[in-house]
DNA sequence: AATACTTTTCGTACACGTACTGAAAGTACA
DNA sequence: TGTACTTTCAGTACGTGTACGAAAAGTATT
């Protein structure tokens, strides 16, 4: 009757799992059979193998392996692989420190946010989990930086629903960035096709695709350009013209009560 | 020593395979032995698979299997289940005719990039390919979506170079909206668990992210909210903006030759 | 001490993508 | 006719994520 059943990863993002080195005597004052891994070790061990062999070597067995158990008790402590790549990623960020961030709301929103794509683009694996959903609910310490953009955008006279949604805007071309990025990055690792070497947009009709053609020999070098800043710029230029736009009062009040420059 | 080896993938995306129902008679005027299979079959195939059991159930293996072939011998036709993906999405995107679109050089940036995101949200798998690397290279017909808003950005008084860059900016945007929410609506599909109904930011500090605490029963429902075509309105107008302040004497030129109203 | 209950561990099994290898089935030339 | 060459086909095998279920190892209760 009683399916309580109760895994390591049910309970909240704060995993209170006692810090026993092994599993050796340490009293639990819980019944059951005692864990004989816990999963600060399993994320340790993570970390060694990605730093030992590379991020694309690690799975699963081989964790487990690394551990020294069977395969299947990973799962008893993390739901997924994914679960895992993203406690490991949240744990890193949550190690960002908090830097001083600049007053006026705008370069607030835009430092932020920027904080945020640099440490992910670190990660070449943040790619696989970027798009999990719960991604920001599960964030831990980090979500500062969450507050951080969502503040600005009160601060600049959004109301806090627009606040989110400029957060939400700037998430998604900052997911969609890294994303890209990160894949167009490992193909270029790859001992080049030879197909790749040649322009683009080479063969095309030149009277209906003139652009195109005219800039295909350039298209890779300008892809390959990092404009992360000038586009995050260009996005939160607009957010908040628009929201500025769609009530007036609030954003001229909020200007005139922290006496912004701009 | 010669490694001739030229499998179908090998040749551009233009995959001039005869049109042999089977491979039965059907003079070549090639050597080597005769196709019993065609990409075309194997396209076809795929969708009739997606099409009857989900493209969540398309696998290399069912699609042989369905085709009545060994597995491996797909991959004479297809480099990689990316590969086939991508087939399928390109052609999809081919048969996308081109609309009348806006004169005005925003508004025709803003109609055609909606054109491309409303698409590609359309296909659930399309998340697994859009960031493929050499995504936008390989569009067949379909690149007159890409020419359009380098158009666009062209007419509006931007250089070549920014215009791709404002290509790339929308393209990075939209990719994360999809991306982002492939990947929430997927789980909302699932048997929601009992953590995924309670507000988020429940249980932060007031006094450190009152934002956040304050707006976290209402952040789903805000999440789960449209607003692509706000953020990209938002986008195009910062990143237009933008290049006119770079470069302020073509915008005008631009603006006085097709008198554009603005 | 014996039994019930709870939690953790892990062996087995499945479907997946795909690398490798060699057989099969044609054409071209001797 | 036979031999070389070219291309396509497919069997086998590896490593992957993970569902399922049974065994193990404790504590709690009788």
């Amino acid at each position: 009757m009683s399916t309580a059943e109760a895994p390591g990863w049910r309970k909240g993002t704060a995993g209170r799992n006692d810090g026993t080195v092994s599993g050796r005597n340490a009293p639990h004052g819980r019944t059951g059979r005692p864990p004989v891994t816990s999963r600060a070790q399993i994320l340790d061990a993570a970390r060694r193998l990605i730093n030992r062999d590379g991020w694309e070597k690690l799975s699963i067995r081989r964790l487990a392996t690394e551990l020294g158990i069977g395969t299947m008790t990973l799962y008893h402590h993390v739901r997924d692989k994914e679960d895992l790549l993203l406690l490991l990623i949240t744990e890193y960020a949550d190690q960002v420190p908090q830097p001083d961030l600049p007053g006026e709301p705008r370069e607030r929103i835009i430092a932020t946010a920027t904080l945020v794509h640099d440490a992910l683009a670190a990660w070449p694996w943040a790619a696989e989990v970027l798009t999990a959903d719960g991604f920001i609910g599960r964030l831990g310490e980090s979500v500062w930086m969450v507050e951080s953009i969502v503040a600005g955008a009160v601060d600049h006279g959004c109301t806090p629903e627009q606040a989110v949604h400029v957060f939400r805007h700037i998430w998604y071309y900052t997911v969609g960035e890294i994303l890209v990025r990160a894949h167009s990055a490992q193909q270029a690792a790859d001992a080049g096709r030879p197909a790749d070497r040649e322009p683009l947009f080479s063969g095309l009709d030149t009277s209906r695709m003139p652009h195109l053609v005219a800039i295909g020999d350039r298209w890779r070098t300008l892809s390959a350009q990092d404009t992360y800043s000038q586009g995050l710029r260009a996005l939160v230029d607009g957010l908040l013209a628009q929201a500025a736009s769609e009530t007036p009062h609030r954003v001229a009040a909020a200007k005139r009560a922290d006496g912004s420059a701009e």
